[in-house]
DNA sequence: TATAATTCATAACATACGTTAGGTTAGTAA
DNA sequence: TTACTAACCTAACGTATGTTATGAATTATA
C-alpha cells in the first residue's frame, strides 16, 4: 500500500487529476515498509516532527497523556489511513501514536512532500487529505470531554486570553468577550446554568473576574498551572526547518 | 487586515520565506471588506462551499446544529483568524459559521486559493494554517462532550463500520475491532465500566453484537437513525469543482 | 496442564452535572 | 420614570456517569 492508495489519491487518480508525471512522482517515493509488533510506539508527544506514515496492515492510534495519569485518544487509524500528518508544519508531535496490533507502515518524510509541493499540483490533494482527517478528528472528538466543568472553562478562558494576547488586545490581564454564558455552554457541552455555578467558582478561588463582557486573569499563570495548558499549537512560528525549504525553493 | 496580516503569512514574511512576487500576489487578492451585523450568518451547514474569509473586526464562530435542538459551537474565530478554510476540498459546508457582535470580514474565493497553489510554494503557508487552525480546534474539542454515552458509542461503532467497509474490510455486517473497551473509553472520554455497561445496553436492543475482538452490526441503518450519523465527512471524492480545477492546471 | 494476567460483566454506592424554577441586575425603549 | 427583555445567579432536586469491588471468561505463559 503506497501514498497513492491513500483515499484521496486514488480519488484523484481515478478521476484523472493526476498527470502521469505526478503519479510517477509518487510512485518513485519507495517505500520502505516497516514491520510493526503490538503496542510499538511510532512516536512521542514533543519528539521532533519529521515524517508521517501510511498504515498498510494493522491498526494504530494517536493520544495525549493528560496530567491525572488517564490519556485521551485522538484518531484510532485504519488500514489506508495517514498518521502524522498533523504535525506537519509544526516543530514537534502534538500527540504520541501507537501500534494497537502489528501491522506494516511506511513512513514519508515531510522532506519528500515538501518536494512535491514545488512541482506539482499534488499540493491540493495533500491538502484535502488533511482537511479531511481533520475533519473526521473533529467529529469524533465532538463527543469526548474527560474533564471536569471547571479546568474546561479555565482552559478555555485561558486559550482566548493567549489568542487576544497575541493581536494585543489585553491590557492589565484584562479583555473584551461577546460572549453570553449561553454561547459559552454550547461550546464546552455543559448546560448555561452550570457555567454561571463554575464562573462563580473560579471568581471565589480569585482566578477570574468577570463583568458581563469584561473578563479579568488576575494571575494568568495560576490559571495556566490550574489547567497544564500546552501552548506549542498557539505558537505562531513556523519550525526553521520549514522556512529554510522555503527558502530554498525559491 | 489582509490575508497577508494573519499568523502564518505574517511569520513566513518576517522570516524571509515569501518572495516579492508571491507577496505581491497575495496583496493582489483585493479586499472587498464585508461589514456585518451582530449575529449575521455567514454560511449554513450543506451549502455549497467556495470561499473563506479572513475576520477582519469583531468575533465570529462556527458551529453545528444537532438534533435534539441544541448547537454544539466548534470554534470561536478573533480578528486575524481565518474562518472557512477548513471546508477546502469539500463540496458543503460541514458546519454554520455566523458572526457573535458586528464587525468586518474579507472574502476570498477558493479558486483564488487555487490560483496561488499553482504558482507558487504559498501553498505550504496555507496547509500550515490550515492544520494549526485543527490543531487548535481539536485541542479545544478535546473538552466537549454532549451527547450520552449511548448515543457516543454508537456513533462511533457506526464510524468504524463506514471505514471499514470503505476498504472491504467488513463482511455479512460483522468486522474485526482489535481494541479493548479501556482503550475505547479513552477514546470516548468515559470509564471503562461505563462503556462495558453500554455495550450491554446496545446488546439487549439489538443493533451490537460483541464477542471480544468480533462485532457485529445487525442492523446498521438502526444505528445510524439513533446517531443521526454524517456521512460526508466520510465521503471519499473531490468535489467535481476540485477535479476541473486540477485538470485545467495540468 | 497449571498458573497468571487480561479483559469483561455486574452490582452498590458516590458525585458531578442537568433540569426546573424564582429572583436579581443590566440594558433598552417608550 | 415605567415597562420590557436578556443575561445572570442561586437553590432544590433528579440522573447519568464515575468509582470501587468481586467474580467469570478468555488469553497468555510456564
Amino acid at each position: 500500500m503506497s501514498l497513492i492508495d491513500t483515499v484521496v489519491m486514488r480519488g484523484l487518480s481515478t478521476q484523472g487529476a493526476l498527470s502521469p508525471e505526478d503519479k510517477a512522482l509518487l510512485l518513485g517515493l519507495e517505500l520502505c515498509p516497516r514491520y510493526m509488533s503490538a503496542s510499538e510506539v511510532l512516536w512521542q508527544e514533543s519528539e521532533d516532527a519529521d515524517l508521517f506514515c501510511v498504515v498498510k496492515e494493522g491498526w494504530a492510534y494517536s493520544y495525549r497523556n493528560l496530567k491525572n495519569g488517564s490519556k485521551q485518544v485522538l484518531k484510532f487509524y485504519l488500514p489506508g489511513d495517514i498518521i502524522g500528518i498533523r504535525d506537519f508544519g509544526f516543530t514537534r508531535r502534538l500527540a504520541s501514536a501507537a501500534m494497537i496490533n502489528k501491522g506494516v507502515i511506511c513512513p514519508f518524510s515531510y522532506q519528500q512532500l515538501f518536494e512535491l509541493f514545488g512541482r506539482s499540483n499534488l499540493a491540493a490533494g495533500i491538502v484535502a487529505t488533511a482537511t479531511r482527517q481533520q475533519a473526521q478528528l473533529s467529529e469524533r472528538l465532538i463527543y469526548l470531554g474527560k474533564y471536569s466543568a471547571h479546568e474546561q472553562l479555565a482552559h478555555f478562558l485561558y486559550e482566548i486570553y493567549l489568542r487576544l494576547k497575541r493581536i494585543e488586545a489585553v491590557k492589565d490581564n484584562s479583555f473584551f468577550m461577546p460572549l453570553t454564558q449561553e454561547l459559552i455552554s454550547d461550546a464546552l457541552g455543559m448546560s448555561p446554568v452550570h457555567v454561571s455555578r463554575t464562573f462563580s467558582m473560579l471568581r471565589e478561588e480569585g482566578l477570574v473576574i468577570r463583568n458581563r463582557q469584561h473578563v479579568q486573569l488576575p494571575d494568568p499563570e495560576a490559571l495556566a498551572r490550574l489547567v497544564e495548558f500546552n501552548d506549542s499549537y498557539i505558537d505562531e512560528l513556523l519550525p526553521p526547518s520549514f522556512i529554510e525549504l522555503l527558502k530554498a525553493s525559491l
